[in-house]
DNA sequence: TCCTTAGTTCAAAAATTATTGAACAATTGA
DNA sequence: TCAATTGTTCAATAATTTTTGAACTAAGGA
């Protein structure tokens, strides 16, 4: 069950901004981001103080779709990893600069968590 | 008659994404800084193409209002500039990848106008 | 003064996005 | 097998954003 992503060129700049410009879903990023050096994979539970279940869902598809992050089903999990590379290839230097201010966006905050598996 | 803008300190992360998420506002934002190395001033009538008059008026609000933007009214003109040093003081990097991704973006294009006065 | 130009404001309508809860599916563990 | 865990989908609602046209303001020029 491979959920679908967008091809690296399929990236849309316009997309990419307004999927960012949601403060929940730059808080999921920022947190991928802080998380092991932003190489970590993280179980979609992980944000569950930022919304409901359903409304979580909602906004993980949104940055999935925007080809912002990576899902990958385990299980009954999906495991989320940002995708930087591809990012920074279609678009260099924006993930860094928008990790980077949302540090200081007063974003709702999660804890750091450290993924075994 | 001087146009509320926020300061440096004010421009607000989220706010910058999502308005610049917008193909039209990304248009005029590209322009900004293709023409004259970005430090053009430049007329709200020059965009005309991209919209209605009144549609303009609300992007170019939105456009200021985040921070993107300065506006100064020259007479019954708008003169708008953009806020490069305030937003590459308070964001770096930021506005150089969005500009440099939007050359690519398939954004409606405007012609290089040369401003005069 | 009267007209034109440049742009704003307002209210309504249209369109899009976000949020919710109920129902569902798939895996895992007891 | 049964129950719990993880997450999705659907339909409805709420909220926000975008677009539009009519009316307006404020200069500037004839």
């Amino acid at each position: 069950m491979t959920l679908p992503h967008p091809t690296t060129e399929q990236i849309s700049l316009p997309l990419v901004l307004s999927v960012l410009g949601d403060p929940t879903r730059l808080a999921i990023v920022a947190h991928l981001a802080r998380c092991e050096g932003g190489k970590g994979r993280m179980s979609c539970s992980r944000f569950l103080a930022l919304g409901s279940k359903t409304n979580l869902s909602y906004h993980l598809a949104k940055l999935r779709e925007a080809g912002i992050t990576r899902t990958e089903a385990v299980g009954t999990q999906r495991f989320l990893t940002l995708r930087r590379e591809d990012l920074d290839q279609r678009f260099p230097g924006l993930l860094d600069s928008v990790v980077a201010g949302a540090e200081f966006a007063g974003l709702p905050k999660l804890e750091e968590t450290f993924e075994v598996a």
